[in-house]
DNA sequence: CGGAGGATGGCAATCGTTTGCCACCTCTTG
DNA sequence: CAAGAGGTGGCAAACGATTGCCATCCTCCG
């Protein structure tokens, strides 16, 4: 069958076998020599090597996958690739991945459930595993997933499920604390999209900072988490008539602050703003952002290793199951001290 | 030979020849009722489908790209993942190639040419094409890279390869009027990095408009483009006296903000400056910044758009070899009349 | 009524690699 | 010296699809 050799060079490309006859020995021999080096004996591995070299061999990645059913390909599938929050993540597992050999398909669920279980399902086969950038799915059906294909979640937390945690919550006791310090009493929780996991964790542990402070949080919202939101959710907040916000994220935050300089309310004298994330612009937006400062680029690297240890089942089957990374509060010149009026 | 079944579902997946069975017919029809449409009885096409949606077959595209030579997943390589930018690129790529079914790759660069090589060679089996948005290649080395791989440049000009090009210069011109006719006489160019095609040619254009109205521009630089060269392209400008400057991109020109105001020089009283690209964070930087405005997620669609029809080899074996975008300028706050001191 | 030709489907080779199993050789050891 | 053990290497069967070629059958036309 002459293939379609699509292509330019005329050389067919050069496989296993074109090395095995260069050195007199069998195709197999030389796939253990390259991929199990232990097996054949190290004067011929050396030659086997070297005629490897000599012809610039490139082991094709289709025969092998479909041969070993490794792939050599990872998914990291994130809600909107326009959220720069994502920028960090890809970053950080870009860097491992390619570190590791594997190739790195970005997926965009947008925003989308249905997409993220379909498209996962139809790659399934050519994925060694995955990375959930927040995930919209249900925990049942993030478990049910989670069988059929190796997977890492971020920020979102499901039994059995490995996960690389961000600790905003944590954080969000620090941006509390710091605002009541500030002399704030009446404080708001602009929530994020309802179904998204850290959106309820921020807000469960906004209502304990409150709780420990006899104080009572109001929470507005739910908005899409993206600027466009910024207008309804600042007049929202501003409907309140809270002293100071803590924002579900960056991206909503500076929305707010751009809607509050068109109202004229001016930040932090009239109104306090915390978001959450510190994402590209958090700290040249106008003021500048306070904000919960994530390990973005870092758990992208993190939930990259736990896959890849996972996938790597020579050794410990225990593995830990979940990594929590720690925030910490970038006070910067959207938050000041309630100015008595 | 039992193959490590590596994900968890214990029933083997199903393939062609389960479809073939339970329709009694061969692998080989079922696989073109499956591709080929027309070749197979309407009847029976009819029967393989519903047998098909039935057993929820899913085609294993290793197999598939090992016999065709089609491997449906096209590289989308940039400089640097974390310039926002690309942000725009990647979704205009995604959702025209998602349309088409096709797998995104993303590949970072890390700004080098020869990593640039390395990996394209090492992965050019596995992939049926590439974007290239912003190559570092000398232009031979790109032509050559073209031979081997279906290829399509964003923002980078060379002869025989297929291009989108997002025609700033004609912006800088209108950039240029802009500032002039605000009375400034003295403008910089601040460069980006040396070896960037599309720096070059806005420098070009900076020139011509310059001669055009009997002025000089000052070329300061080179600079990499990232905001973290911001404070020495700031003082560089402050040091040649001009009174306004158009910056290489949009992530320098915020970065030149930022200095300047550190710097307590008020923009746009003092100095006036003009961005490229209008990313992210352009509009509300402080003051948000006047830029040119490019249709950056247009230009990824038409690139593959442009990649997908040189693939389907099946008609019009000349299509455009480059197509070139507009750009208009966004006035914001960055510039301003000159103030006579 | 015979043959041409189109429509339809099956056979089998092939893509490039991995890997279970076996054969052989060379030592070591009882 | 025989037998077991370990180190090496080859054979051949997968993996799951695509596709050239051929066989069959039907239809239509001269």
């Amino acid at each position: 069958m002459p293939r379609a050799h699509q292509f330019g060079s005329a050389d067919r490309p050069v496989t296993i076998n074109d090395i095995a006859a260069a050195c007199g020995v069998a195709a197999s021999t030389v796939s253990r020599a390259l991929n199990n080096p232990g097996r054949v004996n190290p004067a011929t591995r050396e030659r086997i090597e070297a005629a490897a070299r000599e012809l610039r061999y490139v082991p094709n990645s289709q025969a092998r996958a479909l041969s070993s059913g490794r792939t050599g390909a990872i998914a990291v599938l994130v809600s909107d690739v326009t959220n720069p929050f994502y920028f960090g993540v890809l970053r950080g597992t870009q860097q491992q991945l390619k570190a590791a050999g594997y190739a790195q398909l970005l997926i965009d669920t947008e925003d989308s459930g249905e997409l993220e279980v379909e498209l996962l399902h139809k790659m399934r086969r050519s994925l060694d595993g995955a990375i959930l950038a927040a995930s919209r799915l249900p925990d049942k059906a993030l478990a049910k997933l989670a069988e059929d294909i190796p997977l890492v979640t971020i920020n979102r937390n499901v039994r059995g499920v490995p996960s690389t945690i961000i600790d905003t919550p944590a954080g969000i006791h620090q941006a509390a604390e710091h605002l009541i310090s500030l002399g704030h009493r009446r404080i708001a929780y602009v929530s994020g999209p309802e179904r998204s996991w850290p959106n309820e964790a921020r807000w469960r542990a906004a209502q304990d900072v409150a709780a420990r402070h006899r104080l009572t949080f109001t929470r507005v919202g739910p908005f899409p988490s993206g600027r466009g939101s910024g207008p309804a959710a600042a007049d929202a907040v501003l409907n309140t008539g809270v002293t100071a916000c803590i924002v579900f994220n960056d991206l909503l935050a500076i929305g707010i602050l751009q809607r509050l300089r068109e109202r004229r309310v001016r930040v932090p004298e009239e109104l306090s703003v915390v978001g959450c994330d510190d994402i590209f612009g958090a700290d040249f937006c106008h003021p500048p952002l306070t904000t919960l400062t994530a390990p973005i680029e870092q758990a992208g690297r993190v939930a990259v290793s736990m896959l890849l240890s996972r996938l790597d089942r020579t050794t410990a089957p225990t593995a830990r199951q979940s990594v929590m990374l720690p925030v910490h509060l970038t006070v910067r010149g959207s938050t000041g001290p309630l100015l008595s009026s």
